[in-house]
DNA sequence: ATAGATGCAAAGAGTTTGCAACTAC
DNA sequence: GTAGTTGCAAACTCTTTGCATCTAT
């Protein structure tokens, strides 16, 4: 986890990118908070505790760059913002179960969509790099605590 | 194709809603163009020809509304604005292959997920009603037409 | 007649950008 | 020293909302 880190400042400084202490705090959220998938503003709230006078298009930028460089990967559930996890995460496949009455989303790990994209990229000529699974419907808690979402 | 339409206005009738003729005009590009992943703007301009006064206020909310009447199925590609086709398209399940160089949407036809929803219902206890399963990757056309994007 | 629907303009939310000041290298 | 980075505010894009007017039933 920790040498995670300096890999990530190796391949910023291979790429001429500067390692400054805002882009610091914002990968440290990150890791910090591997479980979430947190929203730019979520990364700024976050990492406004440590670096106060950090800006908002600070955060976005960074997120941005970490994108470009496939250090973290961004994600839609929907909910109207971004959301991101390192990418590293996604490679060991996981899907996400995105709970349509709290919002919540769990994930499942799964590896077994590769045999799935060959099939697709043998018919259809379409080459694969990645894909998104996402579940909709509703939690234990959800269902438990009443009906009112059925 | 022409009883879809008459089915929609069965259950708007149903649920006390109106059938105005923005309404219909909108459906009407859904038919139309039944092909396509529209997004709001787009319908605005499809039916703007047919129905010059309409805004794109209304189109939001009657989208909105084909939503949440589970006719219309919302999606988003991550290119900023939700897109949207019929939901009785989507119970034939297919799933998106969408092209990092050009945006293309392409579909492929595919029914075998139940399985793995039934397996992860299982495993997790969250009751699962939908998925959503997207590839990114390359066309054939970007590939051949030069590796500006590898 | 009336509940619901519309068009317009303004407001909101999330994100991006221009620019002068700053800083990691 | 300098190219790259930052914070701020303004701009932008997509979407939603308030309200007076209109219309399908």
């Amino acid at each position: 986890m920790e040498n995670q880190l300096e890999e990530i400042y190796k391949k910023l400084h291979e790429q001429d990118y500067k390692i400054t202490p805002q882009r610091q705090v914002i990968l440290k959220a990150f890791l910090n908070n591997a479980k979430e998938h947190l929203s730019a503003e979520e990364v700024y709230n976050i990492v406004k505790g440590q670096y106060p006078d950090i800006g908002l298009a600070t955060v976005y930028r960074t997120l941005d760059l970490l994108v470009d460089l496939d250090i973290l990967q961004r994600i839609n559930f929907g909910d109207g913002r971004a959301r991101y996890e390192f990418s590293s995460r996604a490679e060991h496949h996981h899907h996400h179960l995105i709970c349509l009455a709290c919002g919540k989303v769990l994930e499942f790990d799964h590896d077994l969509l590769e045999s799935l994209e060959n099939f697709i990229t043998k018919k259809t000529d379409f080459q694969i790099t990645d894909h998104q699974l996402k579940f909709f419907g509703y939690c234990r808690e959800c269902r438990e605590k009443g009906q009112e979402k059925p």
